[in-house]
DNA sequence: ACGGCGTTGTAATCGCTATGTCATCGCCGG
DNA sequence: CCGGCGATGACATAGCGATTACAACGCCGT
């Protein structure tokens, strides 16, 4: 499955490591900014299912933050991580357009679910891609061709269902790299074309994804 | 395709290359200029989907220049690069109107990342070309005439793509070196010639590519 | 804790073709 | 008839994508 993308702004080091760490553990492709500058940029450049959010930062703080998130054509969720357990710091919080709050301390469970509950919200993406004699079911994690189940492993279904919803469209290894891996892989590494062949292998025949000469694969 | 061109401007030449190599791995067009003055050069001559930039140069220096390139009719992205973590430092680089920024020390994979990210909000070039039977679907990295698609090889589909472009305009060879390949190509190969040659077959009768006697080609 | 299985990434190799070089050809103008 | 420019054909090769083999890791059941 393409992963939920998740970016933490959280100036405190061990924490925002901690989350990410438990995150990825969750098979979430993460993003981190130490500091609300870094995190704005993020949000801006890239696109997030979710945003993690700490009220408190450094800088840029966080609620002018989260209201340049929401008023961009961003189409994040946004959680906030408010300190105290104030009502009215989490009224306010809500007032500036995040989407849920948690307040500090917090079980790791409590926040997991809280982000997935925010990714299903997202706008994002039709439930059930099909193109061909394929279908992809979203929620289930399950592709099948011709009414026969193909059990694929996480990577494989992440370039299959970015390459589905390209539509046809030619899409680099880079933007496969970018999409279904995180900011930190080895940009020179040829684990994209490892795993499309394998892909291409539990496919069978005949053969679904095609490769563009200079760079690019496409489900027609 | 005709590839994503890239200028660094970076004083220190072990970086400088190091990034322009990395970079042009990953088949993107790269010119380099040493100095803040070069550099303005270039940007004012050439065309470059993102441009990274030293905040730090001798000469000219990095403010200065990316205040004319913003405040130019160029169109280019700006990717600073600071040198110290200071988040002053880089809330000054934003407010002089870069795209966005980077600190050194930084993973070669994350710049590549933001480049891409930035060449993508590139302003939109139009997704399709048309000129006569001819259609250049960009997405797609596809080329049909008269209803029949026509395989091309990327610097064949980079030519042709700078001459639909030109929308009839005549188009030197040198242009076409400088825009498909990069600023290291050989000036004196005739590299162009047999691409052309090679585009024409594959396009077929009639002929679409005109030669204009003295030096140039176009599309009519 | 241990051992097996499935997944994922790395690195080396293979085969092909896209690309550049070079030599030659043909046309046009002086 | 010659000089120059662009077109063309033949060839060599660098580079890319596919493939293979292997190593590392994590997960699960015992």
């Amino acid at each position: 499955m393409e992963p939920m993308r998740v970016l933490i702004v959280e100036d405190n080091s061990v924490v925002a490591d901690a989350l990410s760490e438990g995150l990825r553990d969750q098979g979430i492709a993460v993003d981190v900014a130490y500091d609300g500058t870094a995190g704005l940029n993020k949000a801006m450049v890239n696109t997030y299912d979710v945003i993690v959010l700490d009220r408190d930062l450094p800088g840029l703080c966080g609620d002018a933050l989260c209201e340049q998130i929401v008023n961009s054509p961003s189409t994040s969720r946004v959680l906030m991580l408010t300190a105290a357990g104030l009502v009215e710091e989490r009224v306010e919080g809500l007032n500036l357009g995040a989407d849920d709050y948690l307040s500090k301390p917090f079980d790791f469970s409590e926040l997991l679910a809280r982000v997935h509950a925010l990714a299903r919200r997202s706008p994002s993406t039709p439930p059930v891609l099909t193109r061909g004699d394929l279908i992809l079911d979203r929620a289930r994690r399950s592709v099948s061709r011709a009414n026969h189940p193909v059990p694929l492993a996480r990577k494989e279904l992440g370039i299959l269902e970015v390459l589905m919803s390209a539509e046809g469209a030619v899409v680099t290894a880079e933007q496969l790299l970018e999409r279904v891996w995180d900011e930190h892989a080895d940009p020179f590494t040829n684990a994209v074309a490892v795993t499309i062949l394998r892909l291409r292998r539990k496919l069978g025949e005949p053969p679904v994804i095609e490769t563009i000469a200079g760079g690019g694969y496409r489900i027609p």
